[in-house]
DNA sequence: TTTCCATTCCGA
DNA sequence: TCGGAATGGAAA
């Protein structure tokens, strides 16, 4: 994969991020770049839409002969493999970390969202099933490795900016389930 | 608004 | 068929 592509990208998109809430409404030049990344998935795939039109399909009103349509997004696996790291640091993010980086990652912040939220349905489920830990779908993929390693250092003075000082945190959300006091763990005991 | 939770339904 | 992204409802 080329990372220069991916950072030129990310750079576009990391400043002009005209929208917060949802999607670009540009081709997602990382997804395409990304997604077609001969390590992810090869085979020709109709998720590769813009976000923005994904969106236009499924909304709410939007039915195919009665039944609801449904865009199942498949994410990249550099997209998981950030959303896993993240993850595995931060079960709750507030919704400026989660928007920023559903801007990153070129996702948006309803996609960040729903993510962050099946992984913690997924790992509470596991754990009450005593799953062996860490059943994550990307784990060592080693282009994923790559790729997000210079996905991370091209962006990490603002991911530091914007996660690792822990800026202001706008919500409670954090404060409230007082991660940094008690493990994922104790929710469920 | 956020979360959890059950459920739906797409894509591999 | 199955995993999981997306949806909707209830509660905080």
């Amino acid at each position: 994969m080329d990372l220069k592509k991916i950072n030129s990208s990310l750079q576009m998109s990391s400043v002009e991020t005209p929208h917060m809430e949802t999607i670009s409404h540009l081709p997602s030049s990382m997804d395409l770049l990304i997604q077609d990344s001969p390590n992810s998935f090869t085979s020709p795939r109709r998720k590769l839409l813009p976000a923005s039109i994904e969106e236009r399909t499924m909304k709410k009103e939007d039915t195919v002969q009665g039944k609801k349509q449904k865009i199942k997004t498949v994410f990249s696996q550099t997209q998981l493999y950030v959303l896993n790291d993240r993850f595995q640091r931060q079960k709750y993010l507030s919704l400026q970390q989660m928007q920023e980086l559903a801007n990153i990652l070129k996702l948006s912040y309803k996609q960040f969202k729903t993510w962050f939220q099946n992984q913690r349905m997924k790992c509470m489920r596991c754990q009450k099933n005593n799953c062996p830990k860490n059943s994550n779908s990307v784990t060592q993929n080693s282009s994923a490795t790559t790729e997000y390693t210079g996905f991370y250092s091209y962006h990490w003075g603002y991911l530091m900016n914007t996660f690792g000082n822990l800026p202001k945190w706008r919500n409670q959300t954090w404060n409230s389930q007082s991660w940094s006091n008690h493990s994922w763990n104790s929710r469920n005991n």
